[in-house]
DNA sequence: CGAAAATGTTACTGGTCGGTAACAGGGCTG
DNA sequence: CAGCCCTGTTACCGACCAGTAACATTTTCG
């Protein structure tokens, strides 16, 4: 443990590894960046980083960990943002994925990964696994704090129209079906506000 | 050319190869497969295999080429069972994709590949933009037939919602937001047709 | 049949990859 | 200062990979 006050002139090689191979990963994908490319990238060298991680597959665990940490960090900002308030929690939620469909950090390295890490005994497939069902569990609750009709419904709803996006992003640019995500989502979120259920 | 009658004893080998590269490349992934293993499971050899494709790029060209052309013949089908009734249409595409959601072969090799061919340069990124961009003409299309307010918008959120699906269905499994695919989708075209524009 | 074309077999190259060994500095704390 | 832990450097290993050469075999078709 370095003494790391609050100034960075520079972070821990571990955390310089990290982050260089997220942003590798999301650049030239998973099986297409090697540990060289890491290493070089994270200005250190190889045998520190299998100083830090067993092999490849752990440096993966550990970024898709790190990933699913800043998104919890983004969840806690959401609900200071938005106190209570499921509906405004959700709008937020809507709009900030938007604006960030193009980023060449588009956030979606758990999506990225589901699709590249193809073995499915990877150890990186049950934290995905995990990471999504608490994703949705707090769609879900978003969800039922905005007092929506069907609350799991608009919950699957806003996370296939966002999967959806960050793929279609890829696959058909930014002139595609993303084009619109925000506007659909904010449409499907409408709509079951629209139905709302009453008391009684 | 082979004389190649109505019984299929043996296909060619340039056919059994791009069908065995399909299946490798749903299974392991692009990167993840070898041309060795391509050729082995084609039942061939990689010699043929370099005879027939001048390069592994090129073979992975092809085979979107061909997945491209299976859905081709899908949409000619789906045109055939529903003539004329582009509502009729979109529900049995939908129905259809939530059908092969589960499927091995979950015919999503363009969204795959998309997300596995990370070199922008590859010759099969122009071939993946050029067919979404025609299948979003024949949604776009269909949804017109249909009448709805908005073509072009539920034209896009069927398609995230689809591209969604499928994604969804690898990260999180067949019991996450994927399992109410077709409810959802089938309840945005609901939504459009209440709102059918009328002549006038 | 007989020749030509297509296919199969083996072995090989050059490169990259994940991972390791051995050794050399460097900064901290006692 | 001395010792230690972390870091950096170089070189290396075995495995795999895309792609090729040379040769043997089968299939096709005039």
């Amino acid at each position: 443990m370095t003494t790391d006050f609050c100034n960075q002139p520079r972070r821990s090689p571990r955390d310089r590894i990290i982050e260089a191979a997220r942003g590798l990963f999301r650049r030239n994908g998973i099986p297409g960046t090697g540990v060289d490319a890491i290493a070089d990238a994270a200005d250190s060298n190889k045998m520190t980083l299998y100083r830090h991680f067993k092999s490849k597959d752990e440096l993966i665990v550990e970024c898709l960990q790190r990933a699913g940490s800043e998104m919890d960090g983004f969840w806690q900002e959401l609900d200071l943002a938005h106190p209570g308030d499921g509906l405004g929690q959700l709008r937020a939620w809507v709009r900030w994925v938007a604006a960030h469909l193009g980023d060449d950090n588009c956030h979606c390295e758990m999506m990225s990964a589901a699709v590249q890490l193809t073995d499915e005994d990877h150890p990186g497939r049950s934290l995905i696994r995990t990471f999504k069902d608490a994703q949705r569990e707090r769609v879900v609750d978003l969800c039922h704090k905005a007092d929506v009709a069907d609350p799991e419904l608009l919950a699957d709803t806003l996370l296939l129209l966002i999967e959806g996006a960050r793929v279609a992003q890829q696959s058909s640019g930014a002139d595609g079906p993303s084009a619109r995500f925000a506007e659909i989502a904010n449409a499907a979120i409408l709509f079951f506000v629209g139905q709302e259920r009453r008391p009684g």
